[in-house]
DNA sequence: ACTTTCCGGTGACAAATGTCATCGCGGGCC
DNA sequence: GGCCCGCGATGACATTTGTCACCGGAAAGT
């Protein structure tokens, strides 16, 4: 039986490092490819055509999102999975909707990692319960495509003149979106109403 | 030649799972303890008296840095180090200040890793030379201690009524004490001062 | 055809915020 | 003693912001 070929990303040395020593001492998965930034997780998936893709969701580049809509698009054989240490419900979302796999927290073992892969490989799904749960009672974005693009140029606290010329809007427009934006979202101003929107990962 | 007796605390498994399997091949170094959270890691530091403690940043419970200072306060023999994935100079400023001996993002190898738990356990000194001319050039942090405490309250976009309520300070005071210091960080506001104060990891 | 919804905008008004001057108090420092 | 600085507060003022009402157009569903 050939083993599941597996492309590992990751920008940390460490984790990637350790991940790809632990997985190679399972004799059914080889780690045939590693990457530290988005683009060159593209690249090594071209090169090495995996069976299966470890992501990591924050990564320089691309997230792992992106990625993995990129390789079902060129790879379609590739099953992608996403790994990340803070995951929000918004982000689970965006992934199944990327056809991503699986959708786990760094907090899993090794061990469970791997049957992950397996898993994957095999056609089947996962995503971890408490994410779920949360994806659930979070719901769907309440936000217009108007309202998500205006919240998130507030996102640094800029004032809103500079919102309004970088979205080449009036300011009044900026100032009702992010009133309807934050009425919404139940904050009492922008700055929360930004601060909630990417906890559920609306934005 | 008896091994260096190493606690690992981070609270990704995946992570302190891996890193314990690599760490344990080289025959110089035994992980003694693992933990998963800030109390944790004291208790296992306690519990098994370990020569080098590696700690994450960022756990639950409690930081790296609130960790390390108890552990020396406790165990004066026991030599500490922090490891980050995201690591900001005020951080780095804090965790030296604490008696940390090194402060290493997780981008290292985990050879490298190896190398650095010898240094500290023989006495030496390691920081990450990125980080440390970040630390250099964001200088220190022009704040007094109460715009520092009133800044942090508006960490969350609270309206300035919230803000006095909790610091028990008068809405005056709180806006007086913004001001000054969005002036300080060349910020236009509140909220933007509050993120370059965070970037520059002053609050 | 009618209704609904979103986009983009304007105007007006109240509330929140930023900015400045000023005050008294207390602790260091020279 | 005199000086500087931080703390805590007050008042005044201009600006920014949030909120609401309302308008017109375009797209989509009934």
């Amino acid at each position: 039986m050939t083993p599941v070929r597996v492309l590992l990303a990751d920008d940390e040395h460490l984790i990637r490092g350790a991940l790809a020593a632990l997985l190679g001492l399972e004799d059914d998965l080889v780690v045939v490819a590693e990457a530290a930034s988005g683009p060159e997780a593209l690249a090594m998936a071209r090169a090495h055509r995996p069976d299966v893709a470890v992501l990591d969701l924050e990564m320089p580049g691309a997230d792992g999102v992106s990625v993995a809509t990129a390789i079902r698009a060129e790879l379609p054989d590739c099953r992608t999975m996403i790994v990340t240490s803070h995951g929000r419900p918004g982000h689970l979302k965006r992934a199944l909707a990327a056809g991503v796999r699986a959708f786990a927290p760094k907090t899993v073992s090794a061990q469970r990692l791997a049957e992950l892969i397996r898993t994957v490989h095999g056609g089947g799904r996962y995503v971890d319960p408490e994410l779920a749960a949360d994806a659930i009672s979070a719901g769907d974005s309440p936000l217009t495509a108007r309202e998500a693009e205006v919240l998130e140029l507030a996102a640094d606290g800029a004032p809103i003149a500079e919102i309004a010329e970088r979205a080449s809007l009036s300011p009044g427009t900026v100032r009702n979106y992010l009133s309807s934006a934050a009425t919404k979202l139940g904050a009492e101003n922008r700055h929360t109403a930004v601060r909630l929107a990417r906890e559920r990962g609306w934005v």
